[in-house]
RNA sequence: GCCGGUAUAGCUCAGCUGGUAGAGCGUCUGAUUUGUAAUCAGAGGGUCGGGGGUUCGAGUCCCUCUGCCGGCACCA
């Protein structure tokens, strides 16, 4: 009988008999451990108690304190809990996969029956029931062809297809909750009673594909969150509470800055409120964009198909394109006969990208080594036929505008062009509130064109160029597009979500496609690279970032409403106009209130709408010619003299990049 | 697009097993001149998302379309 050696955290090392379980090894530490114990740590993988070493090895056993190992278990055996709780129920059910997720676990079915959001209630239930039987863990490693045929036997034929993906060489691992059975990597707590049962929540049913294969019948999935006890949980679901005071749909409504509606599915109506925001950030961004060496341009909405035809875009996306056919021969009102009889259907899209139309511009005029690099800023209103099921409050639309640019370079211009948008990007981001982004880096995928040298070389000016700026990266192998890699920008906002906005792409494709050339210094035509390259991404999605960024109370510059000058008696009136006035007159967006209503009233109006600053004004202030000055949010105020706040709040006023 | 849910006044919502629509807030009118998150009273406001069906009778049941919500798939 050989032995080996285990090395516990504190470093003590003891032997143990070769196949020794970590159930093993807590017994030989003491009992108490053996029963807390959920699993342990085995040099670098999550080792099941029920598993035997054969090694030398680093171990540690884990308990239900231990953070990440904990939850990880907790959420993964609740999903065979309630895979288990839905087989008792509906024995019909069949059962495919319940992986953790962030917060809980899913786990997908495939049942005729829909499962409706009032069983939920029974499930839960039932997974209670479960947990206080304390059924045991048990688990056996068996070999393809057994577990093939048990589950052929059973009718469950997607843990067949299961068993037929593990990797050759890898175990097969049948686990058993009591009498229930699943197949599952591992590993798994001792026992269901090791679950807190209080700290569990099914969420929702939905539809899911089976390993996102669309062409396959729709499995139904049911969701839940788990937490290792009841505060975790009743935290988490008021921070969803929290999450949902500020969607961005509910505080578009609220601040009175957008609406949708049903004739325009995925098109923003921008109210007074909204359009100041996206004016003044866009105002923000033009000032940027001409700072950083951009020409703005403007170019046509609706272009004839042969353009998309022309740049490869018909083909691949011409389901996802607006059309608008026009019968040209209503032109001018020329009813004749004859020109019925011609066909004169002429069918355009609207533009989903700008792209296509910068390089017109860029053709238009033979262009000279000399005018490279050349960068055209548009803000460029597209549309795109989403899917219905993508459209998302502001975030996700079918109508939006791109900050977007495109920039004409020869090759060795690509890495200081790159460099100077990571900065450019990173100058605007830190102004808007948001210092910390990632940056991921997509690199040549399978399905490809162009040499490997260019290849090469063109993945290397990127490398380059993040580096020159000193910021890391992360590096998504095969995710660039067939023409060239690129480089996407992710910012996180206060709830933790993660949001795509700026992209930089380099394509040499395009003005392949289109035609573009540039007169080289020795003469001859060559070809542009074209950089692609966006920062705030679409306006429509960035505003709905900030909305939900800040709660909806946005940095003073932006907000819609920045001061409301409210009177407590009508004797004040003059005086609260003299001071909007002065305050307009620093650039402040300032509103009088003037309405027969309590301060309380007013305050209280103006608090949930939003307005950073109000102002007060009595009897003492028009007699001193102050303010009473209150923040949104704050219960002090503060008396300040008329020209001090004016001067105060026309600075607040002002955009970052002006101050 | 797919699965499930959902749609009642400007907003948030009530309306049990079918018997002909209700509250609070907002709006308007009047009174109140008010000191930091809702002053009081009165009035007005809905072809119950659209279309079809079952029924003596439909907000309520069925079908269908559309939007929205949660996921899946998609995101040039």
């Amino acid at each position: 009988m050989s032995l080996i050696s285990l090395t516990f955290p504190d470093g003590n090392q003891r032997q143990y008999e070769t196949g020794v379980t970590p159930a093993e090894v807590a017994e030989s530490i003491s009992k108490s451990l053996a029963k807390k114990a959920i699993s342990a740590q085995v040099d670098d993988a999550h080792w099941d108690l029920q598993w035997p070493i054969t090694e030398d090895a680093r171990i540690a056993i884990n308990t239900l304190s231990d953070d990440a190992a904990a939850l990880e278990l907790i959420r993964h055996d609740f999903a065979h809990v309630m895979a288990r709780a839905v087989q008792e129920i509906w024995p019909d059910t069949r059962v495919t996969i319940g992986p953790v997720t962030d917060k809980g676990w899913f786990y997908d079915f495939d049942r005729a029956e829909p499962f409706t959001p009032e069983d939920l209630g029974a499930i839960e239930a039932k997974m209670k029931e479960i947990v206080n039987a304390r059924e045991p863990v048990t688990t056996e490693v068996w070999d393809r062809d057994r577990a093939r045929a048990f589950y052929e036997e059973r009718g469950e034929p997607y843990k067949v297809e299961l068993v037929d993906r593990i990797p050759e060489g890898a175990p097969i691992r049948m686990y058993w909750h009591g009498d229930w059975q699943d197949l599952c990597r591992g590993p798994h707590l001792q026992h269901t009673g090791q679950l807190p049962a209080d700290a569990f929540k099914l969420m929702g049913v939905s539809g899911a594909h089976w390993f996102g294969q669309t062409d396959r019948p729709m499995l139904q999935r049911i969701s839940g969150v788990a937490f290792r006890n009841r505060d975790d949980l009743k935290a988490h679901l008021t921070f969803l509470e929290e999450a949902a005071k500020r969607d961005h749909r509910r505080l578009g409504r609220e601040m009175d800055l957008f609406h949708m509606q049903e004739e325009a599915p995925g098109q923003v109506f921008w109210h007074p409120n909204g359009w100041t925001v996206y004016t003044t950030l866009q105002d923000y961004m033009r000032r940027k964009q001409r700072a950083g060496g951009y020409r703005e341009v403007n170019t046509p909405q609706v272009v004839d198909r042969k353009l998309w035809e022309a740049s490869g875009h018909w083909e691949k996306y011409q389901h996802h394109m607006f059309l608008v056919e026009v019968d040209e021969s209503r032109d001018g009102e020329n009813d004749d006969a004859a020109a019925r009889n011609r066909d004169h259907t002429r069918i355009n899209a609207l533009k989903p990208m700008n792209c296509p139309c910068h390089v017109q511009i860029f053709n238009h005029g033979l262009k000279s080594y000399r005018d490279l690099p050349l960068r055209l800023a548009e803000f460029g209103s597209c549309a795109r036929f989403e899917p219905s099921g993508a459209l998302h409050g502001i975030m996700r639309v079918r109508g939006f505008t791109q900050d977007d640019a495109h920039i004409f370079c020869t090759e060795d211009q690509i890495q200081e062009e790159c460099a100077r948008f990571i900065d450019f990007l990173a100058g605007v981001y830190r102004e808007l509130g948001f210092p910390d982004f990632e940056i991921r880096f997509a690199t040549r995928p399978e399905k490809r064109v162009g040499t490997e040298e260019s290849w090469d070389h063109v993945e290397g000016a990127l490398e380059n160029a993040i580096k020159a700026v000193g910021r890391d990266y992360v590096l998504e192998p095969g995710d660039g597009a067939f023409y060239g890699p690129k480089l996407d920008f992710y910012l996180t906002d206060a709830i933790g979500r993660v949001w795509q906005c700026g992209t930089f792409q380099v394509d040499p494709n395009l003005p392949e496609r289109l035609g573009a050339v540039y007169v080289a210094p020795d003469g001859d035509k060559k070809r542009p690279y074209m950089l692609h390259r966006a920062c705030l991404g679409s306006f429509e999605r960035f505003i709905g970032i900030l909305i939900e960024e800040h709660a909806g109370r946005l940095p003073f510059w932006l907000a819609p409403r920045q001061v409301v000058v409210a009177s407590i008696v009508s004797e004040a009136d003059a005086y609260v106009q003299e001071v909007v006035a002065a305050l307009q007159a620093a650039g402040v967006r300032a509103e009088a209130d003037l309405r027969n209503e309590k301060i309380n009233y007013k305050v209280r109006e103006h608090s949930v709408g939003k307005v950073p600053a109000i102002l007060a004004i009595g009897h003492r202030e028009v007699e001193e010619r102050t303010v009473t000055l209150r923040r949104l949010g704050e219960k002090a105020t503060e008396v300040v003299a008329l020209d001090e706040v004016v001067a105060r709040l026309g600075r607040e006023a002002t955009p970052p990049d002006l101050l």
